[in-house]
RNA sequence: GGGGGCGUAGUUCAGCUGGUUAGAACGCCGGCCUGUCACGCCGGAGGUCGCGGGUUCGAGUCCCGUCGCUCCCGCCA
């Protein structure tokens, strides 16, 4: 037997007159004594079942008892409903169904939230995840992530990219994410970890001959959960031989790209725009900014070299950002707050009010000169921050940041994708004081500056690149190093020791020295891009059993303890949390 | 690890400077109702005010602790 000839949202008025099965949800039922009204939802919409009982004397009796979220299947004629009765505001609004039999097909207990509620607490609808995936926002999210995937695989097939699974269980990397440990049976006391990303063994299945690889693959982090960040997510993850940076940024425009046609959107128009790491950091403050708006950095280090604000002549840069705003002693006290968050010790500032009426205390400390360059317009604040570069570009890009969202600055009816190139291959760790990568330690320099890696590695440029939208990156990738000499003077650069560099990626190293082929790539985070896509918030809108920040599965309970026994055959034993401080 | 916010019927919330028996809406239960579509009308049940301690004649309200959730920083090669 078939459960249902068609789905609830799909009748008009051209099928009146058809005799159908529907079943589906009982979204609400108006139960009027006599004639009963069920709306019977699924994925797909809602029709309204009408129960007369003159007509179906049983199936009355059966629409009495129905309560919210039984599944009913009903059986009858679709008919067009009186213009007086007609229901615009649902697109089966001209049709019925005229009910002749009617089963409770599974019956259910009063809820803990209505399905079609709106401001429910979160940890809740996850803790029923099942019903939170009958709303009309789940299925939306959920249906559009498989387009999307779908639309990148289908790209992917078409450039000639292969699909190669690699394992999730791995080798353990002290660096980067803390790993999840998986204790083996066979291996007691002995550990792998669960894949933070399939990048080694990406780049092994170049230097395999699979010139073309992807796949979506999952990857797991230890670390805390965040509004984007879940322990477990999905990446586009891509590697390429015998190509140059050119070729991985076009397969990834074409995955973009193709994504929003699925969806019937506007694609962003190709090439991306693109940025220099450098120019990005100088004119925006950040490694991702949101080119939707302007408000862009300005330098004054020149014009304030010799200028009676000490701060300013001994500042090493000084910078600033004049916001389309005459800003309130109030707002500027936030507005330093923010600041100070950001590293500053302060926010100097010069409000010109509407009337240009100057408001600052450091104007009179100000040549002439000094505040032309300010160019301050009537209805204007400039902003200043003194400083160690690294430091004053953190803290304007901080605020141009809060300003685009506090002053909804943004065009947001633009997608603006954004490439930033030639990062810096090192930087300086606070905490070792050691060089360590940007990106990571298989990301190749740019041709030319291999003798830097070791004589100077802060000046060295890499070849790593990031996709930006709209102010959020989406991935990155690099041309890797595929030299073991070059491989080897990255590790000692970062200090670690011919044996330490054989211990955690010999594998790596020796297979580096059997023909390596130049090869690069990239990975792009799933949930992160269709969450945007989806025009959500929260990567937990577009993930089906997502875990809450604290780390935890309401839905499961997981994760829990484990029998002792069980743990002792993995040569594990577990220390009380409060026994571990 | 650090900082901010929240926690009161099943749900979403209100509850003032501490003061009778802690309320509303939706949901739930019972009754009535043949054109509703957020159906309507009548009636009802439902509370460890997260938990523990303290201050007070008296605590949902104030204080301390704790747990849970959440956002951010750190972290996320």
């Amino acid at each position: 037997m078939s459960w249902r000839d068609v789905t609830c949202g799909a009748l008009r008025a051209a099928d009146a007159g058809r005799r159908v099965t529907l079943a589906g949800w009982a979204d609400t039922r108006r139960d009027h004594g006599g004639l009963v009204f069920v709306d019977l939802r699924d994925h797909s919409g809602i029709t309204q079942l009408v129960i007369n009982p003159e007509r179906a004397p049983a199936a009355a009796e059966v629409a009495h008892d129905v309560r919210n979220e039984f599944v009913l299947q009903a059986e009858g004629e679709v008919a067009r409903r009186a213009s007086d009765a007609v229901n615009p505001n649902l697109p089966t609004g001209e049709i019925e169904l005229q009910v002749d039999t009617l089963r409770v097909v599974s019956r259910s207990e009063p809820l803990p939230f209505q399905v079609d509620e709106e401001g429910v607490d979160e940890t809740l609808r996850i803790r029923y995840r099942w019903l939170d995936l009958r709303t009309e926002r789940m299925q939306r999210n959920l249906r559009l992530s498989h387009k999307v995937i779908g639309a990148i695989r289908r790209t992917m097939d078409e450039l000639g990219f292969v699909d190669v699974w690699t394992p999730s269980m791995t080798k353990g990397t002290p660096e980067g994410a803390r790993d999840f440990l998986v204790p083996v049976r066979l291996q007691p006391g002995r550990f792998f970890a669960l894949a933070q990303s399939p990048q080694l063994f990406k780049q092994l299945t170049q230097i395999g001959g699979l010139d073309r690889y992807y796949q979506i693959a999952t990857c797991w982090r230890d670390e805390d959960l965040r509004a984007d960040r879940q322990f477990e997510f999905r990446q586009l993850d891509v590697e390429m031989s015998f190509i140059e940076r050119e070729d991985v940024l076009d397969v990834l425009e074409q995955a973009v790209v193709a994504s929003f046609a699925a969806l019937g959107r506007e694609p962003p128009p190709r090439p991306f725009r693109r940025l220099s790491w450098q120019e990005a950091d100088d004119r925006y403050g950040s490694d991702k900014p949101d080119l939707r708006f302007g408000l862009e950095i300005r330098d004054a280090t020149e014009v304030t070299r010799g200028s009676e604000l000490g701060v300013f002549a001994g500042a090493e840069a000084v910078r600033f950002l004049v916001a389309p705003r005459a800003f309130s002693r109030a707002e500027l006290a936030r507005l330093e707050e923010i600041a100070k968050e950001w590293g500053a010790k302060g926010l100097a500032y010069l409000v010109t009010d509407e009337a240009g009426e100057v408001r600052s205390p450091i104007a009179k400390f100000l040549s002439t000169e000094e505040l032309a360059a300010f160019a301050a317009e009537p209805g204007s604040t400039v902003l200043f921050a003194a400083g160690e570069p690294a430091t004053v570009s953190r803290v304007l890009g901080g605020l141009r940041t809060h300003l685009g969202r506090e002053l909804e600055l943004a065009d947001t009816s633009r997608d603006e994708l954004l490439w930033i190139l030639d990062f810096p291959l090192f930087e300086l760790d606070d905490d070792t004081g050691r060089w360590t990568f940007v990106h990571h330690p298989f990301t190749g320099v740019k041709p030319g500056q291999e003798h830097l890696i070791e004589a100077n590695p802060g000046a060295c440029i890499s070849e790593a690149y990031d996709l930006v939208w709209n102010g959020t990156e989406l991935g990155s990738g690099s041309i890797r190093i595929h030299d073991q000499e070059v491989q080897r003077a990255v590790f000692r650069s970062m200090g670690m020791g011919e044996e330490e560099a054989r211990a955690k990626f010999g594998f790596l190293l020796e297979a580096l020295q059997m023909g390596a082929p130049p090869h690069g790539g990239f990975a792009m985070g799933i949930e992160r891009f269709v969450m945007l896509m989806a025009g959500e918030s929260d990567i937990r809108q577009v993930t089906a059993f997502p875990k809450v920040a604290s780390g935890s599965d309401p839905l499961t309970g997981a994760p829990t303890p484990y029998p002792e026994a069980a743990l002792r055959d993995l040569g594990i034993r577990s220390i009380a949390p409060d026994a571990q401080a």
